[in-house]
DNA sequence: TAGATTGTTAATCGATTAACAATC
DNA sequence: TAGATTGTTAATCGATTAACAATC
């Protein structure tokens, strides 16, 4: 495993790999670093810089193997196995993302969903019964879960993040509109909507 | 309006946004560049550069009134009006993003929805009515919708970003796990979950 | 062989940080 | 006044790009 890469090469390999994804749907075998960062809207050279900090995986003259380049982008990231997650807030988003079908090909699964309203426990969504918020440290400790997703009000997102690395939770994606204060060893990533329109409308 | 922004400054301006209010909401009045900072784990040197490319929005030893900042970074991101937002796609998550309440007091409203489904047409998410694809063209450009949500499958999702754009809109949020090719004077956010979750995975 | 594209180095470019005078 | 914090400059740091030898 080389060591240091750069946090911001790392973020760029997924997008890489979903674009690798789609090529080879679409029946392409083969690419080029100039034909992906076509794709991308980036250049080429970056692509190439990229790849090159985990080894040489194209050949000079040809360009790289789509198949080959797919796993090997699927190792660096370790999702070439599955990873499964612990999903809390069973309200419209949490309930959009249990039915959501697209986590389990790019190596994600999620495994329970908590929900702290008494009315929501015990129903089932899709093939999950949502489990009372006091279940989340047996439950994640018990089944080795290292990934959480929070999808409550922002009013206790803190609360539900701190019980979840109590649990063992180590990897947070919060859709929860406000920031999370977390120890070093634990990465946060965010999805807020609002924020991501924000960044257009000084454009219009 | 200062020239050149970098976009990376103005990306970060919606999280400073959404801290702010936040702070509002818990009663501080006041706060400093090293506060904020602490709250989202970065420099108070890249705050106070950040808020001087749009003017002196402090006080040499008092720090920032934050009703005052709320309000300036609202004029500067242009979200100190309402943005309607068309939104593509009644799935799952396009029936959560309707259903969603934190849209109206950040700056955008949902004004209609599409959906190509035929048994979706003409229901009701919320208090929408499920349009056809079909009237894009004419809703987008008769109410001058600029900003549009697209939440279909990754398949369809590049020609109904044409659809949009034809009729007028220059900022598209995608939630479809796809890169979209678009001209140079419309701008794309995208949220993919996955592609973050596998941004951690590299770490666990 | 000729053409194409990689992997890599060095140069450029841009962003972050440290430091401090200004000033509330 | 003394203490605190801004706005800004200059220095540092890191990322991107251009260019090309290597080589398929």
């Amino acid at each position: 495993m080389p060591a240091n890469i750069p946090d911001i090469v790392i973020g760029r390999l997924p997008v890489y790999l979903r674009a690798l994804t789609r090529l080879a749907a679409e029946g392409h075998e083969i690419t080029s670093s100039h034909e992906l960062g076509q794709r991308l809207g980036i250049s080429s050279a970056q692509i190439r810089k990229d790849l090159s900090h985990f080894g040489g995986f194209g050949k000079q003259g040809t360009g790289y193997q789509i198949a080959f380049l797919i796993e090997q982008l699927r190792t660096v990231l370790r999702v070439n196995q599955e990873w499964e997650v612990a999903l809390v807030g069973a309200g419209d988003l949490g309930s959009a993302l249990a039915h959501y079908r697209g986590f389990g090909d790019r190596g994600f699964n999620i495994a329970c969903i908590f929900d702290s309203a008494p009315n929501k426990i015990g129903k089932k969504i899709g093939s999950f019964t949502v489990q009372p918020m006091s279940d989340i440290q047996h439950t994640i400790q018990e089944r080795g879960i290292k990934i959480a997703m929070i999808a409550v009000p922002a009013e206790v997102a803190q609360e539900v993040a701190d019980q979840l690395i109590a649990a063992g939770v180590r990897a947070i994606l919060n859709y929860a509109p406000m920031n999370l204060n977390v120890p070093s060893n634990v990465r946060v990533q965010y999805i807020d909507p609002v924020v991501q329109m924000q960044r257009m409308t000084y454009y219009l």
